[in-house]
DNA sequence: CCGATGGTTCGGCGCGGCCCGAACCGATCG
DNA sequence: CGATCGGTTCGGGCCGCGCCGAACCATCGG
């Protein structure tokens, strides 16, 4: 069994690097921003980690050097990413330990309801709103940008079709399509003059109603109707 | 914005408490040799890490602590374990990484023909084994378990309609489809009846075929079609 | 009882990681 | 071309972790 030692410690060494570049709070804090697999750019992760510029910089040459993300320039931004899906795969199978784990915390975190829907400020955010985010960029309503989307033209015809106001969302002095990163989904949403527009036709139309206690919004069951049939959206049940 | 971080941070916390726990080579080392569900007493592990006594006691205080291992006393000495199998998960998908990551150390490892396609037994393994795996799984064909995979109901559909043999596999008296342990990949993929029964078929069809020389399968053009249609799998290219 | 053995606790030392602000670089926009 | 903005690099300060040896506690054997 001598040799058991040399490939274990060999072994041993793969599995505490890696798990030393999770085993940082900052770091694990932008690597859990990633999962899901989407690309952020470095000032965007400070922020999120809640560091400086630089000291979120010097954590992500680390994670690329150390194989656990990829990250590609794009003008002025350089986009990160999680390497492949095997890194997903260990920051899930990690995050499962801990829930798993003694004594879980547990830090009374957003309610259900308010996960599943809510307006911020004046537009949907939560499951629904990023849900709707990307069914507006699969059909091809939205095109992807870095931090405002773009309304198509084809785009704009279909949201009139609902019913929403576009045309004077236009006018406004606001931006009239910026992103918004969700809190609890940890990915975009739609916001600005034309997210407002959208909440605004959901309440007229009564897709969604605003519940008196928080900000939380309940989707009704005209709203979830038409959720299903324009945009293939179902909305995972309140648990 | 300030609000961002708490959900956020949340699940970060619980990946990099647990993370930092296995970042360390001595940990790791403890933790390694403790893969596989064996227990060992607090003196061979400080051997095995190559530590004093105390310097691994401290450790394992620690582990046990954090809700990595777990302690039963026998005797005058103290016998430690993996505190349950999701840790033995985490270790082998955080170990996946640094097999998949940069500068792949070549020890003369196995052939890349071995890595990719393989016979384990009568069932795929390699790349190509975890890969279809996870394709399954992905595909609702196969639900994730402790020592085994599930087969649903729409999985026996879909695999009877690729001419698996799904019947008799259930016939058998083996174990029907549990989970076997990749030693290239680090990771699970299909054995017993079930998985035996599906490498009959591909052998069957054609889509992989033995070669002489070892237990390395080679997959065929109309393997590689049918694999990319079926199960959006694009093998890695042999390098 | 005593001595031996397995394990933990404690005090102290040193190294290295983490953080920030300031300076620097490159791309973009006027 | 200067102004601005996103990012990285550099220098310096701090704190905490990991290590050990020695003392201590428990168990077992005579």
């Amino acid at each position: 069994m001598s040799t058991t030692i040399s490939a274990l410690s060999d072994e041993a060494a793969g599995i505490s690097t890696v798990a030393a570049l999770m085993g940082h709070p900052t770091r694990a804090a932008i690597l859990a921003a990633l999962v899901g697999g989407g690309a952020l750019p470095a000032g965007t992760l400070a922020q999120i980690a809640d560091v400086t510029a630089s000291t979120a910089s010097e954590h992500l040459a680390r994670l690329v050097e150390g194989g656990l993300l990829t990250v590609v320039s794009s003008g002025r931004h350089r986009y990160f990413r999680l390497r492949d899906a095997s890194v997903a795969q260990a920051l899930e199978a990690v995050s499962a330990v801990s829930v798993s784990a003694p004594a879980r915390r547990r830090t009374a975190g957003p309610s259900p309801e308010m996960r599943l829907a809510r307006s911020c400020y004046d537009h949907l955010a939560g499951s629904l709103g990023v849900g709707l985010a990307d069914a507006l960029l699969r059909q091809g309503v939205l095109l992807p940008g870095e931090r405002a989307f773009e309304l198509t033209a084809q785009g704009a015809v279909r949201l009139s079709a609902l019913e929403v106001d576009v045309a004077s969302a236009r006018t406004r002095k606001r931006l009239f399509s910026p992103t918004c990163l969700d809190w609890t989904e940890r990915r975009f949403h739609l916001a600005g003059a034309l997210g407002a527009a959208i909440l605004q036709r959901f309440m007229e139309a009564r897709w969604v109603a605003r519940r008196t206690d928080d900000r939380s919004l309940r989707v009704t069951v005209a709203g979830q109707r038409v959720l299903q049939r324009e945009f293939d959206l179902d909305l995972p049940p309140a648990p």
